[in-house]
DNA sequence: GAGGCCATGTAAATGGTTACATGATTGC
DNA sequence: GCAATCATGTAACCATTTACATGGCCTC
């Protein structure tokens, strides 16, 4: 269940709505996690009621209600129990592995143009990751001395 | 949808029953696809029900049956079919990575205690890999000619 | 006859995808 | 007034996980 900790983690660099979770999560490049508006607007009330993301409304024309999230104390200390906490590793279920193993079954030219198709979005997503990765370096603040972050609810 | 096409691929090497694909796929150490009891015996009956693969049944006590799979003349069509098809990425969802994106919400030493068991983890996997590679090789055949396996159903 | 592995299922719950649906605000 | 983008939701379906459930065969 870690769409929920991938929203907390996102929230917590600043109070967002749900459509702005949504431009992060919700396109073909993510960098770390997936999800889409249907997935993330459900999850976001859930996390709500149970008090690990506060909302402060605004209304929007008659109907609509626009509401921007922000991580309370326990949703900050799940985070950080999550974060502590050891997760057993994914099982595996790799379709591009799957395939690669079989391209026997398929001419010499389509194991091809698989290969070539892979190793072209993957270039591209290195390339994008990279610029990303400098644009985050740009904004980073330096730990404090104690190198941790967050409040001051003590972790074992 | 690729549960399906790994059945079809591993059941191409030799026939076998929803038990012996089961330990293959059911345990923490797989290597390309994973799946539990509960998800690979339904999935069975309906290619069987399909025509994508065909059971050879034998009784077993009063109640049992037992069924050996194998793949038909479909079956391999289908799985050439797939292999040629091109499939988008699959979208990001990584909780290891989300995960040590946050780590600074926790201690140095979690950080470090994650990191090992990761590392870990890998390693031995890697080294499981590749034995499992050296059996690979042993048993391999040589490709034809033509560089390619399967029937005579024409490929573009 | 007990324990371990062979063998096969179903059911409930959760997580994720795709499609349907609606309306507001902003800038041209 | 039109288009793009902001903003939020629901519903049906499919995939996956976890738990429940049963019985046969073989060897000690």
């Amino acid at each position: 269940m870690s769409l929920r900790h991938a929203l907390l983690a996102l929230l917590t660099a600043q109070p967002m709505s749900g459509y702005d979770v949504t431009k992060v999560f919700d396109r073909s490049e993510t960098f770390v996690w997936h999800a889409p508006h249907s997935q993330i607007y459900p999850e976001l009330r859930r996390m709500e009621v149970e008090g690990l993301i506060a909302a402060e409304s605004s209304q929007r024309g008659r109907h609509g209600i626009k509401r921007m999230y922000s991580v309370t104390a326990p949703g900050r200390a799940e985070l950080r129990r999550w974060v502590c906490e050891q997760m057993p590793p994914e099982p595996i279920r790799d379709a591009q592995r799957l395939k690669s193993a079989y391209l026997e079954f398929g001419s010499l030219d389509n194991a091809r143009r698989q290969f070539k198709a892979h190793l072209e979005h993957y270039e591209l997503w290195e390339r994008l990751w990279e610029s990303h990765v400098v644009q985050l370096r740009a904004r980073a603040t330096p730990l404090n001395r104690t190198g941790i972050r967050g409040d001051s609810i003590p972790w074992k």
